[in-house]
DNA sequence: GGACGACATATCAATCTCCACATGTGGTTA
DNA sequence: TAACCACATGTGGAGATTGATATGTCGTCC
């Protein structure tokens, strides 16, 4: 499906460009490689989905969609399968967090930080950047979805400093209150 | 590695136990059925991460976490690979959305909506349910996680509004557009 | 004219995942 | 005592995914 759209969106292309446009759009919100894409196109030539065409150097095929691949595509796109699946491995950690001691969650969570902070970045970038460094932008595209990766980003990044810094606070009363116990234990020794 | 996770939280559990708390718990952030629980088990079994013991009634098979488990759980945790697999139907068709007409996109939107609204008060819920009805907060967990599903899901809603509104509104302004044109040529027409 | 990098397609094996099918036991209740 | 539900564990096959390997061409720069 993520084919189609693209094909829908950018008009004819090859496998190649499919692939190097994966990367450069949605590869944040669908990952697919080179050994995905030519068994999909291919299948999705035989369903009558797209057309192929034989014509530039290098073997290249150009595949075009059809009607049919749009209404499939459209079909999809208005439908409301509840999502499938939905697996984080971030959310796993996350849940898992409490297993690891305060000051270790607590780093962890910083690093993470640093590394949604990073993304954030760069999608910003994204977001002044012109058609020629974006091209799914030239067609009008991703617009709504930058902008949810963006506050994602954000809000992933501030719960990860929040967390870490509440864990922080939290193992540090409780060293207060060990040190406090021992100072007393000791007390109680010395007499 | 949920399951190993999940194993340190609670302790011996069987492969009934760990399904069934999978559902009540981390299953927002990672899903798994039985038949993929049993043979991981037999398989971290064989890889000394957790041992096996064949005690109560009907065949009922308990696993312990083992030191080896445990250090690999944490390691796991504690390691920081980039995340492998993103991957998600609703990002992709956010992304994909502007190939629809604006009206159809905004309504998709809007159900979609309804969807973040749903899970976020069910998440909201939890938040304030006790131990007995969400049995991972017995053992402190989930605190952050919950937090962050909550965030998530509050900004997955707010985000589908404000994008359904800009694109009625987008719609609207075209209309108008549309029609004074219209109203010109009709002018013109009648000159 | 040779080297190199970008273009371009394809296959294979290992693994993961999903869904359906299959089998049987123990406790409770009508 | 029969029925039923929760308990409990598996298998098998179709399809998706990943990463490695393979092969070959075109254009350009030195």
């Amino acid at each position: 499906m993520a084919l189609l759209g693209l094909l829908k969106a950018t008009g004819p292309a090859s496998g190649y460009d499919l692939a190097k446009l994966f990367d450069s759009s949605i590869n944040n919100a669908w990952k697919a490689g080179h050994s995905q894409i030519y068994p999909e196109l291919a299948r999705m030539t035989e369903d009558g989905l797209v057309t192929v065409e034989a014509d530039g150097p290098r073997g290249r095929k150009t595949y075009t969609l059809t009607d049919a691949g749009w209404e499939a595509l459209r079909h999809w796109l208005v439908g409301r399968e509840p999502e499938r699946h939905w697996r984080s491995e971030a959310a796993l950690r996350a849940f898992l967090l409490p297993l690891l001691d305060a000051r270790e969650a607590a780093a962890w969570l910083r690093r993470e930080a640093e590394y949604y902070a990073e993304r954030l970045r760069s999608l910003e970038e994204l977001r002044h950047a012109d058609g020629e460094e974006y091209p799914m932008k030239r067609a009008g595209f991703g617009r709504y979805a930058l902008e949810l990766g963006i506050s994602q980003n954000r809000l992933l990044r501030d719960w990860a400093l929040d967390s870490a810094a509440d864990l922080e606070r939290r193992a540090a009363e409780e060293e207060n209150e060990t040190a406090t116990g021992e100072d007393a234990a000791e007390r109680r020794a010395g007499d």
